[in-house]
DNA sequence: TTACATGCAAACTGTTTGCAAATAT
DNA sequence: ATATTTGCAAACAGTTTGCATGTAA
């Protein structure tokens, strides 16, 4: 599933965004290859690797546009840095506690049961759950 | 269910933390009514409006000591702010995203259905699970 | 040619830490 | 008396912002 750099670049114009050649070359590896889960720090060490020359700044505005133009979700997580996730539907988490990293749990039947009646007046937005995971003691 | 200082000095002992006089003013701030989610910041304020003297160094040292001590936990959630919860039992949390509040959702039943094989070599260490609320557009 | 995007450095926020003074044991 | 805790200010990490320069339309 190789992107078109014109698929992208359309992408962005729908979201209202320019496509320059930082946002491109970002969302060139944010799409570019199945579920991500980056961080502001994550995806400007991968573009330096790539020799794609992006500030720390534009990393952080570009993932809050795409943020808020609905490409990238925001993974609800404790922590110091905030993740993005190229996976924007209803899905969930595990964290891998000794490596610190986040993966998508890989069912997409995974519910939760047994809610009580929400507090009036309110309505479910959506359901963030995070697995937590430890190297299990042998 | 008021809380008697020697009892709060004697969970403090326990832990193996000194009782001194802002430990065991947050501790009655903290353990003194129900469960309570506070950040730092909400600690201190509340701290001095009580007129205790504490500054904010020690609210965060003291949280955190609290927290290493079984006493407290944190509350896996995106945003600016950590959060600390006086229920340390496993149980998950409502966010109502208009006013910012966290609420332990008051079900004991709640449980997560459909978890595929954990990756090997790993177990559960805990489950989080936050359900977002927004207001019900009528 | 005009509005928008970028890069840099400076600002900001939440949190942690070093150290001298205060306190608990 | 001794080890621990406190408060303050300085340090820190992650993130945001102001502004001059560069770029897309």
């Amino acid at each position: 599933m190789e992107l078109q750099e014109t698929e992208l670049a359309e992408r962005l114009r729908v979201a209202g965004l320019r496509p320059t050649r930082q946002r491109l070359s970002l969302a060139a590896i944010l799409f570019g290859a199945g579920d991500r889960h980056v961080s502001a720090e994550s995806l400007h060490q991968e573009a330096l690797a790539a020799r794609i020359h992006v500030s720390l700044a534009t990393v952080y505005n570009t993932l809050n546009q795409f943020k808020a133009a609905g490409l990238l979700r925001e993974v609800a997580f404790e922590g110091d840095r905030t993740f993005f996730d190229t996976n924007t539907s209803n899905h969930f988490h595990y964290y891998l506690e000794d490596s610190g990293q986040l993966v998508d749990i890989g069912s997409e039947d995974l519910e939760v049961k047994g809610l009580p009646e929400l507090p009036a007046g309110t309505e479910i937005d959506r359901i963030d759950i995070i697995v937590r995971l430890r190297k299990s003691r042998s």
